[in-house]
DNA sequence: ATTTATACTGCAATCGATTGAAATAATTAA
DNA sequence: TTAATTATTTCAATCGATTGCAGTATAAAT
């Protein structure tokens, strides 16, 4: 392994102490202007590059952001990936990701890892079969700032960044009963995340504007592709089946589609469907899905912004932020 | 900031050295087991962590792998993403994600970026508009092993992990010949990329198996949804026009599709289509997708397993080494 | 009682860079 | 010419952990 060219090395060569070369290079006045350029001229010929790992030791700190997040491969999540990214690339830091696979128990390790390697903030996405959330506290205890985003809890004493679910849910439904639906179903994320419960909330008080009555058979928890599919071939057999579909996200929406023209039922004719993502897919599959954008990229844009700031001011009377990112219902052939 | 617990404050309070702390935890022989338990039992009260950073300066190791790929949203990149991660994971290391977003401007900052975190080997799809490899080389001159993959160059002494292209790309073709295609258009993704060329030539020659002859009319370069949507628009309308596409990706298959359903044409009755990737679109859209799976998460395991297999060696008589993914065809509704 | 093992533990250097304080060199004033 | 300033540079500690070597204490052997 070669080794890499030091302060040392340049110290030796030009017969000075390391103290002048560091200070050469960062321009302290101290330095006389002949010094200076014949240490800058050195090192630049060499190739010298400051050693991050010394330096991070030193300041403690290392310009380094863990992520953790449940899958990449979602098209949410990589679009928000790819929104922290382009924040922290422009305040010049780096994005160590891991994924939890929506596993509790990968994410405890994920927080140890984050931990170990010392980054100076993390953001957050927990897994759906988190419940307890100590792993978390234990980076709060130790003063590393962490922001949820999309996946969030009043557990904890941290920022969060999520969609308007609430608003999303009801300009869906909404446009569902405009478009004559009367039996709305909705297939809704598990009520231990905030945001299934926001969305079924905003699916409650849309009906309730139009005065149609809340029927709790009509909630379905399904937010897979698979399980969505099942669970509307189902209820599409049945003589009652309901007349628009209100989902909690795209993948579901478009297995409903696949489902109902499996039935042979028209799409938008018998069946309305509305989504929640604005994912790649939404646009392709046929209809083109009606959904509600979240503006991925710009969640994990502003999710970044939030910690990057948080990391500036390292002042102790903390005021946890709730940042919520509007939504937009994107209205294409399926409702 | 609150500081982290270190050896020094168990050694403090322990009234010992820090050196018997060290060699206590870490099992040394030389330390009674007294010792060792009363330093253990302490730690373990305090919560004391191991310092990565300080760790890291010592060894001139970070478990850490950068990561350089050109976009993150786009699926077959995050289900490479996900293979390294998964790898990564398994073996106690860190992934640091860099996007290029195809600027080469900015690959080259992400090959800085690298080089300052001192990561301990990179992995890197090179953006479309790099032609220029220098960026890459000084990491190699750092000796810090890079594994390329998918987008990959024979300029440089590195590992490569590729698909079949060619492979890929005849048996994509020759399906589209058995289904009856006379003239098959092909939509290319640029030339100076190796999988560019593979595929094109894949596909010239499952036309000669077939004695079908080559015309580069039917060539076109469109690797994007709308470019592809643009052109096939055009050609569709020609009298002339072809009756099969095999396209660089799904993205532009799927605009294929598109397309000939704005011009009313028959998918797969007029025309056939198949891609290259196999996306979760391809699986959506309608009709879904024939296309050739590229296995992107077995390829991002197998490039990242290569690169922790080059760590480990660290000899110095090295032989690049190419490592080809399979490919299948995946044959639904398109052709 | 003295020598000789053996069992523990501590000292100090190291990794690469920074920085307050001390030292030296250069310049100016008296 | 000498003292007082100012300009430059070096010394040494620091960040947190590891480790070769030296040192001390205890026990066993002579």
């Amino acid at each position: 392994m070669k080794r890499q060219i030091t302060i040392k090395d340049i110290a030796i060569k030009l017969g000075m102490s390391t103290s002048t070369v560091s200070r050469a290079l960062r321009d302290h006045p101290d330095i006389s202007p002949k010094t200076r350029a014949a240490v800058k001229e050195l090192a630049a010929l060499l190739g010298y590059r400051p050693n991050r790992i010394a330096l991070n030791l030193r300041s403690n700190e290392t310009r380094t952001l863990g992520l953790i997040i449940p899958e990449i491969e979602h098209y949410f999540f990589s679009a928000i990936i790819n929104g922290i990214e382009e924040i922290a690339y422009k305040n010049d830091y780096s994005v160590m990701v891991f994924q939890s696979n929506e596993s509790y128990k990968r994410e405890v390790n994920n927080a140890q890892a984050v931990l170990t390697n010392r980054v100076d903030g993390v953001l957050v996405s927990f897994s759906k079969e988190t419940k307890d959330f100590s792993h978390f506290q234990k980076l709060i205890d130790n003063e590393i700032p962490v922001v949820f985003f999309d996946r969030v809890t009043d557990e904890l004493q941290a920022d969060q960044v999520v969609s308007d679910d609430y608003q999303g849910a009801f300009l869906a439904v909404n446009h569902l009963i405009e478009k004559g639906c009367k039996r709305i179903a909705h297939f809704a994320a598990p009520q231990h995340l905030a945001l299934g419960k926001g969305r079924l909330s905003g699916y409650h008080d849309a009906l309730l504007k139009h005065s149609i009555p809340f029927n709790s058979d009509l909630i379905f928890h399904a937010d897979t592709f698979e399980s969505s599919r099942k669970i509307a071939h189902t209820i599409l057999k049945r003589p009652d089946r309901p007349d628009g579909f209100f989902t909690v996200n795209d993948m579901s929406a478009i297995a409903v589609i696949k489902a109902a023209k499996d039935l042979n039922l028209k799409v938008p004719g018998d069946v309305h469907i509305v989504g929640f993502e604005n994912s790649r897919s939404a646009a392709l599959c046929e209809p083109e899905l009606t959904t509600v954008d979240q503006f991925g990229y710009d969640l994990g844009r502003e999710a970044c912004q939030i910690l990057l700031r948080r990391l500036k001011e390292k002042n102790s009377n903390f005021k946890p932020e709730k940042k919520v990112i509007r939504t937009k219902l994107v209205v294409r052939a399926s409702a």
